[in-house]
DNA sequence: CGCGGGTTTGAGCCTACTCAACAGATGTGG
DNA sequence: CCACATCTGTTGAGTAGGCTCAAACCCGCG
């Protein structure tokens, strides 16, 4: 299969079929992808940054945090996933991203992003589906981390992060990548990185995980699923609807 | 003052300054208001739905739901703002939203935002900066509710409450609309009903509060934002950057 | 070899929950 | 207009889930 240039037509590739204009259009506007280590930020710190990027390769995170070492994860990205656009109507990006694992970005100013909501309307239909998926997704997890125990959470966590992987990546294994320390998942979860290495370690302990750094597997998904009523938003997503 | 005809509008206005096509455009798209009460879904619950919505009175809020009586309250909206955006990518909307106290909407088709977008980069470059906006604001209470005591949480909603109403209505009294039942607050929280309570009566017997139903006095803002360094995005938002 | 980041385990504690009961509103139908 | 049902608010007593503190272990790395 040819490997296609852009990240976010790989994703939006089976959801629709474009036309070689549109093609052209979304390679021209991600031009050269720009390298990125582990812990990078995604925006270089320095300077007020007016710019999107979307990520080609690896895994980003975003942060909130507040006095001491409080601190939430906010977001998840892989690749494809467009990161910026929840800093558009603001001069200084009020989020901090960094890179999760090594990878590459490209980065895109927002003029560029306007010409091609004016001369490509159905992509500019598709990013706006594709923000709204991401906000559905965050709805679900306030929701988790509002209700849930330390347990559902934790698992509704990982699916999420699973269905999020199958949109990414063609892969039918069940095991997936989990590029995080014990702290981190605490910080997406709000819970203490001990407690999460309890719950790990137990839920391993009763078959139901395992764990192989960095990967893991989650021995019965469709149980873990009926269990927390999980909705797998990635599944259904449509993007069909542009004029 | 002239009342402007759009409640979208109005909201923008204290960003920027619109020539009057963009005016007219907007006051053809919202077209007629219909009116709604209080508990009413914001969009017929009978018919799969592509619309979207404009707030132009009143409060709504959208509920995720799980098993049992589980619920936790996702989003509030107040006259000026768009409700299903986050449904976008969706056949079916993904959220029950409804109004919480009565009031008014506009609906809109998705093939009228389209055309919008085209026809007005400008005004669709303020819808994307308006659902940033929002994005954001959910982070700051993800990490609110991920991180905070209950007590500090509560004095987040309370804050950030208080700061979209001032985005919403010219008022400089620190008294402010509060239409939720103590078990709402928790539904927006993940807490009790009861531990609310404890928590509002606490405060008010410290003084820090006063409570006349349906309204709220937080006594010295200030010391709160101080105390869980909050930051108001609403206040710094910046919409001029469309091509 | 020492060092630091991540993981693992134990013991004790506190925050926020549960259950229960009642008082006040609010609303509804006769 | 009252009687009844329901929703909301208030308070008390007891419980437990997830936290804190502390210490060890593992592993890669300089």
């Amino acid at each position: 299969m040819k490997q296609l240039n852009s990240a976010f037509l790989t994703r939006l590739n089976r959801h629709v079929t474009l036309d070689s204009a549109e093609r052209d259009a979304m390679h021209r506007l991600e031009g050269t992808a720009e390298p990125r280590s582990k812990r990078d930020p995604v925006f270089a710190a320095d300077r007020p940054d007016d710019r999107i990027a979307i990520l080609r390769s690896g895994w980003a995170a975003s942060r909130v945090r507040s006095a001491g070492d409080q601190t939430t994860i906010t977001q998840i990205y892989m690749a494809g996933d467009l990161i910026g656009l929840s800093d558009l109507g603001f001069r200084l990006p009020q989020h901090e991203t960094t890179m999760q694992t090594d990878g590459t970005v490209n980065l895109l100013s927002r003029a560029e992003l306007c010409d091609l909501g004016q001369s490509h309307p159905r992509l500019f239909a598709m990013l706006l589906s594709q923000s709204s998926l991401d906000a559905t997704a965050m709805n679900d997890r306030l929701h988790a981390i509002t209700r849930f125990s330390a347990e559902d959470r934790l698992m509704h966590f990982l699916l999420s992060i699973k269905s999020k992987t199958e949109q990414t990546t063609e892969q039918t294994s069940d095991r997936f990548p989990l590029p995080f320390s014990q702290k981190e998942i605490g910080d997406a979860l709000g819970l203490t990185d001990i407690y999460v290495n309890r719950l790990l370690r137990g839920l391993q302990k009763a078959g139901q995980l395992v764990l192989s750094r960095p990967y893991i597997r989650i021995t019965d998904r469709a149980a873990w699923e009926e269990r927390l009523n999980f909705k797998d938003r990635y599944a259904c997503l449509d993007v069909n609807w542009a004029c």
